[in-house]
DNA sequence: ACGATACTCGTGGTCTGACAATCAGTCAAG
DNA sequence: CTTGACTGATTGTCAGACCACGAGTATCGT
């Protein structure tokens, strides 16, 4: 005979793993509201704390969303990226995932991105590049400003691929990586030298992008972040 | 004048978000137990029905980790990346992002890794993935436990190329494509003799990793993920 | 002296019932 | 038509209780 172990999982977790399974396989669609938690408590047949420690799970996991306030419903989530960014953050802030990896990791994606956004060449996404290029032209621009437009920038190039898994993984890394980057761009000493720098390049990725030429626009890409980093995030202090 | 939203979350979410900070900021070791409810229920002033739904929310984040029976403390958990996963998979199931785009990552992820596989030949790594081909050869392999196999034989390959991250996103991603795979794997009409080319594929692609030719082993490598789903996922039914 | 047994205590898991804060809707007054 | 008050329902929070379980400790028989 073949006895089975006798699992013992707590209720909270029980109905939550039921509530979520009805989610995911759409028979809840987001933005609708879900039962009360007193309704649940009844259908479950278990106390409204369980129900409530469940859907605290949930939440958690980005599935479901209460509004902060009492007397608002509790309602299911649309699907967001929000929790995979928090996901991966964590792991780096617990030391699981070193940011020379984060960095190797985007720069693999960024390229194969840029790559296929030559082929494509959405005008869409690229009018969000060339907006946050004007931001990085301007002079007096701030480090901080700096930045957010960088980031916009790049991720621009990642969404003009048409890969929504790859726009995915580069905000997630990029969030990961965003802390350690700023820093190294605070303590730079000839900052607006730098910038200047940085935009040049931006400039000549865009270009090629553009024109088709994605394979040069790799290239480019390739050398505009590992120089970046090379020569001020790893070796700068 | 710039009026700023009122924002008033819940306590449990305060201090949920106080013990995250604690524990990712290094303040409560992985394996380390938690106070106890009762306990932090005091320290914080709240009731422990609070604490506890606190205590859910870093649960579905992977922060800590109850043992499911009574009488066990809460205890910090390891830094793990099954949430990453969890959250991926999620984003597949509602929808977000399409299998296709998964398998482009794939590649792109895949073909880098093993170039870099190429340049490094890591011995132990290359191990585990002649022990997932000795499984793929056998003759009377089931579709399943050679899925099994061919996990562990890709998962490898990336794991040599010594980037954590890559490995991370590759997990992630192999199990949100999981599912598809393994019905598309169930339903060929000519099982063996499609299994019997995946292994040849894979020793030449295995034996070009190990002869430090990475460039030629990312190309194979590309041809026998885009051919297989070509040919058997996407068109297939 | 030593191994098995029973006991106590602290822990997380669960429940109950209550109250406050808030929201959505209704409806009368101006 | 807007304003304000009223009503009912919902979430947020609490206090207090009980149970099942694990770990250590004391007790007992040999």
């Amino acid at each position: 005979m073949a006895f089975t172990q006798i699992e013992r999982s707590p209720l909270y977790r029980q109905v939550a793993e039921q509530i979520r399974e009805v989610i995911l396989s759409g028979g809840l669609a987001p933005g609708h509201n879900l039962p009360t938690e007193r309704e649940l408590s009844e259908t479950f047949g278990v106390s409204r704390a369980s129900i409530r420690e469940a859907l605290r799970h949930l939440e958690a996991q980005g599935l479901v969303l209460t509004n902060g306030n009492s007397g608002a419903r509790t309602v299911v989530s649309e699907a967001s990226t929000a929790h995979l960014m928090d996901a991966m953050v964590q792991l780096v802030r617990l030391q699981h995932v070193t940011i020379e990896d984060l960095v190797d990791l985007r720069t693999v994606i960024e390229t194969a991105a840029v790559r296929r956004a030559g082929e494509r060449r959405d005008p869409g996404a690229l009018q969000e590049a060339h907006l946050a290029m004007a931001v990085m032209r301007d002079e007096g621009v701030g480090v901080e400003e700096f930045y957010a437009a960088d980031v916009r920038f790049h991720i621009a190039l990642v969404r003009a691929s048409g890969s929504e898994a790859m726009y995915l993984v580069m905000l997630a890394v990029r969030e990961a990586i965003a802390r350690h980057l700023l820093i190294a761009l605070r303590s730079l000493p000839d900052a607006s030298t730098v910038l200047a720098e940085l935009t040049r390049q931006h400039d000549a990725i865009l270009a090629a992008v553009e024109a088709g030429e994605g394979a040069a626009a790799a290239e480019m890409l390739r050398d505009h972040i590992i120089n970046f980093y090379r020569r001020f995030v790893f070796d700068a202090p």
